[in-house]
DNA sequence: AATGAATGAGAGTTCATTCAT
DNA sequence: AATGAATGAACTCTCATTCAT
């Protein structure tokens, strides 16, 4: 159980390169274990190093859970800034961050999964909420943003509220955390969304 | 430094009576630290009894996790059956609904905190699985039954897809298991929620 | 080396039987190896328990080390309140505190060792320090007393410093905490220190 | 958060002046800290060195203890030598050696406290055992002649037992190891240690 | 029905030391 | 001469569970 499992790995790696394996073994447990279940001992395993050499590169196991959140938080940054949202319409943008969520759910669904488990880990641990909350809140609030656009442009309900709409997008999201949906439901259920929200005119778009 | 002991409970009771008093202590427990932090010792500290005395009445704590699925399930079944559905239209039952949650909400807060944890366990505890998954099997398709019967009945959205919008009000009402929202928050939303499913004409309700 | 060395004891004893022996195996080993090498698990094992029985009693290590500091306290207090001082002159009661010295010194020289180690570790641990110093203090008092009335009886000398006779009084006795002295040096010692105290007629007595 | 680098010192220096940082570093964090509480990192870190480096230069822990117990010898061989001790009397080598280790006691309180720590562990470490005891046995023969000569020579008392009065002195000395005491209560104690020692007439002086 | 005492397994962490460069 | 990375062994402490009464 507890033996090296990856003993063709090399025995000397630079600081940074050992950091980012710890955290992908890390991830890997949390979405087999939760953050619950993991155990020091275990990434070290998995990444094929003493347990001594991985409080060498990650000091506590605290500081463990941080990298974690900062590597998730990384991605989704990087996710949002990769094409353009000017001169598009709420409804464009609305379709875009769909877009990426499908796209979350299916090429990186551990994503989510390490998202909730950070998520319900923020609300006893301080210090994981100064890491996930601010990432939580940009989300609400670029949604909230889109669904005002819309408002405006025309091209989602009138009597849309952006923060009401955005809080039923997020627990939608959120919804498939813990299950691997496949790909109709998960269509059929941002079709209706994009029905739910959409203005009358542009439903029949 | 733990719970308080009751002193004055008396030495003996039925195993009924102290069966319920554990899983009520235990639920206090789990809306303070979660499930992850639930520790037997500290059940016992607030019921007031020895922890082999627990251990007497509940023999495991997959038994302890399991007794208090068991008490939220009667409870979720209690309050379901406690209106007649008989007769009413699609969006009324949908009214219904939400005016359930509102309560568990604000009057049972714990209830939705706990069931968030039960549910988390259950994607790694086929034993809790057993419990938990009917229960919310169960809330689905009573809500996918609800939209169907407001399609039917054209209450609700002609274009609405029931299952998918059973996933969408769930999602929304998990969306508060973590935070405390305040009442106005609610009301918004749920009003969005009544909004993007009713029928066209049924908005000027 | 770990293994269990007492087998012989009985099962089950009550909670204050146990941590008296727990104190007596931690006294022995830190006679042994110091406080500094002093192990939870050596302790354990020479009891003949499980090192979790020992946390079931003791509850910290910290704990441990001042249950035995409070076992020399009582020690000290006892074999200061075996004989009436009443009615004494300086010199006799010198006299008495040298022979309560010296059997310290014959018939239990752990104490004096453990003493020492405590008293270094005072320095750094507030906590001990609070059981100690209170113990120390109150024996240079006595001392310092013993050679205020004797300067006053002139049974000591007249132009005698109660507090440094003190000082120098208990330096020479910490001056034996590590060595384990022959008798005859002990006795001639202390008959210099009576020699260099006494009052020059009370010399020849 | 540990003792600042030395960023400012050169990467490279020769094997003499690296280790003699290195016993200053290590003598500095033993009156901190204790020989218990010393660790390699630290000592190290406050040279401003790599951990594995402190190692090329001295092999291990063991010897670093060595080392500080041979730089502390050096220095009390150093003061020992500084003044002729030809043509004196008892009484006056007598005070010297107290001025001499008033000397110590104010102007490096840190020596006392080391050799205390070092005396300590020698119990139980034969290698500094090896050190230190001919140091302290050599000071405590010193003493022992000094007041052999005082008799001899009429300046102390008669009837002084010259290994008994090395003993109380070395005791009265070791006494104040821990605390930083003030130049009065110094004073006071070496003053009746004057008078405890002196012959009759001499106290006159 | 109840309890004080006991325990095995395992958790995170520390530290002197060594290896490869 | 110097260092970042690595390690084995050991540490204190925790927890669900069981035993004897």
């Amino acid at each position: 159980m507890q033996a090296p499992m990856r003993a063709d790995c090399p025995k000397r790696e630079s600081g940074d390169e050992r950091r980012l394996a710890i955290a992908r073994a890390a991830r890997a447990l949390i979405v087999e274990r939760g953050l619950e279940g993991l155990r020091t001992r275990d990434i070290a395993a998995r990444v094929g190093i003493n347990i001594a050499t991985l409080h060498y590169h990650v000091p506590s196991k605290e500081a463990l859970v941080a990298l974690v959140a900062h590597s998730l938080k990384e991605e989704f940054r990087d996710q949002g800034m990769r094409r353009s949202r000017e001169g598009c319409t709420g409804l464009e943008l609305l379709r875009m961050e769909i877009e990426d969520v499908i796209e979350s759910l299916f090429e990186a669904p551990e994503r989510l999964s390490i998202m909730a488990e950070l998520i319900e880990r923020s609300r006893r641990d301080p210090a994981i909420a100064a890491i996930i909350r601010p990432m939580t809140g940009h989300w609400r609030q670029t949604l909230a943003d889109i669904f005002a656009l819309g408002v405006r442009d025309g091209t989602l309900r009138a009597d849309l509220s952006p923060q009401a709409a955005a809080h039923i997008f997020l627990g939608t999201v959120a919804g498939w955390r813990s299950s691997h949906p496949d790909r109709s439901e998960v269509d059929a259920v941002f079709s209706e969304l994009e029905r739910a929200f959409s203005a009358p005119a542009a439903k029949r778009d």
